[in-house]
DNA sequence: GCGTTTGATTGATCTGTCTCAAGAACGCAG
DNA sequence: CTGCGTTCTTGAGACAGATCAATCAAACGC
């Protein structure tokens, strides 16, 4: 029953999409199951595994940690992804620390049986090398945003994209607005207040981790390199201060 | 001859080096080969080629630009060194502008090539995940230096990993300061000035492009992230000033 | 030789973002 | 309801590094 459970989450997961029935439920018999309370580690840097991993349900945040303790959010893992694939192809140690952020079930892919199906069929390697390339893409994003976007234009674009993901106005936050803070590479108070910003201009309104988005065209422009030529400041309402 | 050439330098590749000879002078029989003169882009930001490149003799900056001109240097491609492997993988447009910084050779491989490659040969594949997984680790590297890492410490770093490299303490660096500033994330005036401060310690001496590194374990002090302890102001010589 | 280009240095100043500090708002366990 | 931990907000001030501007030095073509 567990790995019935097991092998229908394999089979959701954008690596294995191609993978056949029979070697999908060999993989799921030597695939291992856990069970993590939030604040457990799924894996920690330094430690040289040869599994890699995916989330069954649940949130695991993958971090970069410096020794004075600060912490800088890679990614969040949701439901369905998978992380850490490169140890099973490199011997240097994990780089990163991976959490969870609430009750999690983990999916653990030995390196053996990953290897095995390399061998037994060429489109699941494609399809990794597919999933690779995506995850050093995004990773290539998240670089250039940092370098070429200041503060402000890497919030606005972050909204803009989630909201992209779904096809509404109204996002959710996946995540706190501290881990988020990390991920765009600001502390959490530069983000509150530039989020507090917008409100300001009237071109979100927020709702806890509801965001929604007033005037896209405009969040476009602040977010876009060229520095948004009139937006000094445009309140929403002459009258919001009385 | 030329294609002689090509199948040399693919064989000295990290990606093919456990390929076998016939299927390794079938791919160079599939391999484009170029020359660019400085200044010349390999390929550019936006177009959706389906080939991924190498370098046989020359370098290649992998940049990230902004529309207001700035730019960040992810890598410099040195020769024996391939780049853009993802556009094989992927129809996301790509986001870099690969750059030639001198006359370079370069080779070009086209995705129909290497998939049939990956249908024949199961180690080439696992060889190709290995490569891109590295990439992937060193992304991160670099990410982690921005994210938790002052100039100071970055510089520090990449002085030591570049004479890790080279068993020795004297180190060349491989391009300009301006283009090592943009890897590292710091203004070509920051660099200039920080490594002026490493000099007046007594940690390095420059010449040009090389540069002897004094101290080693005080730039590692300096690198760590820990502040390091008692570093403020201490001149190499104090009859300098004279 | 001598302009031109590319790269490096150095100083003076400015500013975006962080840091530190204090509250406020919320959720949850008892 | 009450207390407590977690997350978020807001303000005041500080600072690392950027920007602007001026030189300087080497390399290159003619």
């Amino acid at each position: 029953m567990a790995a019935g459970l097991a092998e229908r989450v394999i089979a959701g997961m954008a690596m294995f999409k191609h993978v056949s029935r029979p070697h999908l439920a060999e993989l799921a018999r030597h695939t291992g199951m856990t069970r993590l309370k939030r604040g457990d580690f799924a894996c920690r840097r330094g430690q040289s595994s040869s599994c890699f991993y995916g989330v069954a349900n649940g949130q695991v945040k993958l971090v970069l940690r410096s020794d004075s303790g600060e912490e800088k959010v890679l990614r969040v893992a949701e439901p369905g992804e998978t992380f850490c694939e490169a140890l099973v192809f490199r011997t240097r140690p994990n780089p990163i620390d991976a959490v969870a952020l609430c009750e999690t079930l983990l999916l653990t892919f030995p390196a053996s049986a990953i290897h095995a199906l390399l061998d037994r069929d060429a489109n699941f390697a494609r399809a990794m090398l597919a999933c690779l390339s995506e995850r050093m893409q995004d990773l290539v994003d998240g670089i250039e945003a940092n370098a070429l976007l200041s503060a402000r234009q890497r919030i606005a674009s972050y909204l803009l994209a989630l909201a992209a993901a779904g096809r509404s106005s109204r996002v959710r936050l996946p995540v706190t607005k501290t881990l988020i803070a990390s991920q765009l590479g600001v502390t959490k108070e530069t983000l509150s207040r530039l989020l507090r910003e917008f409100v300001n201009k009237g071109l979100i309104a927020i709702d806890k981790r509801d965001i929604l988005l007033h005037d896209r065209a405009l969040l476009a422009a602040v977010a876009g390199t060229t520095a948004a030529p009139s937006l000094s400041d445009t309140p929403a309402s002459e009258s919001s201060s009385v």
